[in-house]
Parts: C-alpha cells; sequence; structure tokens
DNA sequence: CCAAAAGTGTTGTCCATACACCCATGG
DNA sequence: CCATGGGTGTATGGACAACACTTTTGG
C-alpha cells in the first residue's frame, strides 16, 4: 500500500516468574514509588529473542546465568502514547537466590503476585498490569497442555516439588496419588534419577526425577 | 537503562482465515510471483487493533463489513533486516462470497491451506510462511477450548455445519451424534432457533443454532 | 536403646463421567 | 440420504483407603 511506514520506539518488557516460598512470584525493579517489570529499549540490530534474552541475563545483575531459562514471547503492547510498543515476553526460572538483602533500592527484587494484585500492598507501573495479568495467565494455561511446569524445578526435582508448583500457579490443593499417576502415565514427562532426595523434614524420602523430553502432555493436566 | 531506543518500522499483517468448500483457506493477495497475506505499515498514531481492522474492512476491498469478525492478536515477528517488525493478527470469517471471476490480478483472493503447503501449487511470501503457521495453528488449538468455531459460521447455522468446521480446520472426520450430544451438552455454546433449514440435498431437516454467550468450553472438544 | 507417634511417599480400589462405536427411527 | 435419539463398552480422572519408609519424641 502507499501508507508511510510509522517509524516507532520499541520497548522490550519481561515477565520472570518464579516460585518462592510456595508462592508465584515475578522479578520487578523499583522505580520512583512504584515497580517496574524488568524491560528495556530494543537496541538497534538487535533481534527481539535478543532483547529479551539479555535482559534475563543483566536484568539488575540479579538472574544470573539463566541463559538456559525458558522464555517465549507473549503479546505485544500499545499505550496510550503513540509511537512506542512493547513487545513483552514470559520467562519461568527455578527457585532463585534470595532478595538482596543490602540495602540496594536499584536491586531487583521478587515479589509475589498476590502482594501486586488489587487489594495488595505493592503497586505496579500502569502499563505493565495488563502485561504482569497476561503472562500469569499464559503460565496458568500452558501448565495444562505443556510440560512447562519442569521449568520452575531445578534440575532434579521430585513430584511433590512438581506439584507444589501445579498448586501455586493454579492457587488449588491437588490429590497426591492422582497426580503423581497423571505425571508418571504422561510419557516422557518426567525421568527418574534412581536416587533419593533427604528428607527436609521427616518422612519418606522421595524419589528423585528430571525432566523428560515431552513437550506437549496428551491429554491434558486439569485444572479443578 | 541508558540505551538509546531503536526506532522501528512496524508491519500488521493479518491471517484471514474462512472454510470455503470444507477446506480451510487464507485470504491473500498476489505480489509478483507469489502471495501476499493482508498488510501494511502502521500508520503514525495509529493503534496496533485499529490497523489491523482496517487491513480487514479495506483489504483488497473484498471482505467488506466485517466489523464485527474475530481479530485477535497473533504474534509479533522480527526478519533478518533489521529495523522491521511485524504484528501478525488472526481473523476468522464466516464463508465469504467467492472469488472475483474479473481478471484483476490485484485483487485478493482465498487460497485452500494445502495449496500453500509444502507440496502445495502456491507459493508465500518467505516471511510469511511461519505467520500463517502459527495462525492455522491457533486457530487449530483454540478450537479446543474455546466457542472460536461458531466465528467461522453466519448468523444462523446446522450443527452439521459447526461439525464441518471442525472437520475442516482439523483435517479430521468426527462422529455425528457425539459431536451433537458433546456442543448441545456444553452450556452457552449454541442457542436453539426453533426454525429449521431447507435440506441441501435430500434427508431430513436440521434445526437451526446461533452463537451462545459462552466463550471458553468446559470440558474441551479434544480432537482425535 | 527401644517403642510409639507423626509425617510423607507410594500403591490399590471404587465410582462418576466422557467418549467411541453401533443401532434404530423419522423426515 | 441425513438428522436425531438411544444403548453399551472402554478409558480417564477424582475421591478415598491402605501400606511403606523415615524422623521425632518419650520412656
Amino acid at each position: 500500500m502507499g501508507d508511510a511506514a510509522a517509524s516507532v520506539a520499541v520497548a522490550v518488557d519481561v515477565v520472570v516468574l518464579t516460585i518462592r516460598a510456595a508462592q508465584l512470584s515475578v522479578l520487578v525493579r523499583p522505580a520512583g514509588g512504584h515497580f517496574d517489570l524488568l524491560g528495556g529499549w530494543l537496541r538497534p540490530d538487535e533481534r527481539l529473542d535478543a532483547a529479551a534474552r539479555r535482559r534475563l541475563t543483566t536484568g539488575g545483575g540479579f538472574v544470573g546465568r539463566s541463559s538456559d531459562a525458558h522464555l517465549e514471547q507473549l503479546k505485544t503492547y500499545d499505550f496510550d502514547k503513540r509511537s512506542t510498543i512493547s513487545v513483552a515476553y514470559l520467562s519461568l526460572l527455578p527457585s532463585p537466590p534470595d532478595n538482596p538483602t543490602r540495602h540496594d533500592r536499584r536491586a531487583a527484587r521478587w515479589v509475589p503476585i498476590a502482594c501486586l494484585s488489587p487489594g495488595g500492598d505493592e503497586r505496579l507501573a500502569a502499563d505493565h498490569v495488563p502485561i504482569l495479568a497476561d503472562g500469569v495467565e499464559r503460565a496458568r494455561a500452558k501448565l495444562e497442555y505443556s510440560s512447562l511446569a519442569t521449568a520452575f524445578c531445578a534440575e532434579a526435582f521430585t513430584l511433590a516439588d512438581l506439584r507444589r508448583v501445579y498448586e501455586a500457579v493454579w492457587g488449588v490443593r491437588l490429590d497426591v496419588p492422582n497426580f503423581r499417576r497423571k505425571v508418571l502415565s504422561t510419557p516422557g514427562l518426567v525421568e527418574p534419577l534412581g536416587c533419593r532426595a533427604s528428607p527436609a523434614s521427616g518422612g519418606r524420602p522421595a524419589e528423585l526425577y528430571r525432566r523428560g523430553a515431552a513437550t506437549v502432555l496428551h491429554p491434558a493436566m486439569l485444572r479443578p
């Protein structure tokens, strides 16, 4: 068509999720009186995926070596102020190191999703509120039909760890025996390591597993 | 961060799908020796959704009045040539008028997906191949857990029409009685109109339905 | 040191539901 | 020919019970 191309500034924002203390949490950076998602401008000659990955590896010097972390594009947003769009990404990390205890006001930190929801005690930048909501909803949906839950787990994990991921993201309680059967009967979801974990607080030691080759779940894991 | 914002030209491409002669088809425009998806540059001060809707209503003067057609954002793509990204959308239309018979080489036309697949007799622009693939996959996936199939149907439709949508998009054959039970037992999917269609080629006249209020399907319609 | 209790992981069983397949009827 | 309705076997998932293994507690 004969239209002139509008030149637009492109930002890349990343919703980084993890499970901390059985709570679904997001990585944010303090910015004035509120929080921002990890993000910044796209560099000239930089690919979108690369820009998102860069946010992940250098985001506040906090995430560290997570070059193999799950990262997928979420959606592209435009706001009231024109000539600016934001390509949002979603990333899932295993349990990361704790929040920095040193009094660095600039450092990124983990905040439970519940604290950022309406009624919570923390505020997110208005433009980032729908991005976070879409990211959480994407994660909740993909747990149903993909092996994405293992992205929240460390290299070796127990079935209880994996179940707690589902319970934290969905905010529900799952039946322990049924969850076990479901996971083990899905071919390629997890593979047994043959060794056992040391029980944290009594009880029978659980068997350890690692991610399997499967990426989609047939049939799906249904949330109650 | 202190990075300079890269200024980028933004295109909006729309994957327009419909069912024609029991075949899932896409709306394309001739461009040299191949076809292009509907698309063009984002105008200054134009919202992304508005740009996609504009492609739909003015796309080759063909789609006509489809301002209420289903339209959702698909994904954002960048290509080897930097400084250009494409925000892709997906649109689903009821059975539209036939292809133009007049010999307008510029006019948009419907082409079955199968003809554009590897091994087909038509070629799509290389940049648009993954966009179309993602659009088709999105449509296939959303038929499972949403009432999106009704977007392919006219105002009034029979259960056979709706079943043929599933069969065309998924490329499978569905059991007629089971499909009927499944659709009618899903609350809010379709609502009976109380009148019957005139049988096209003999047989008992089928009852007519219209879209219901439901947007998500519980439980999902599973493809075999 | 030993025994009981508590906590967690693992296995087994019943039941409701959903779907696939076949058959019958009616326009 | 095709839409509509019914019936049955099979598979899947949810609820619940029972058992196995380990730590903790108390004599």
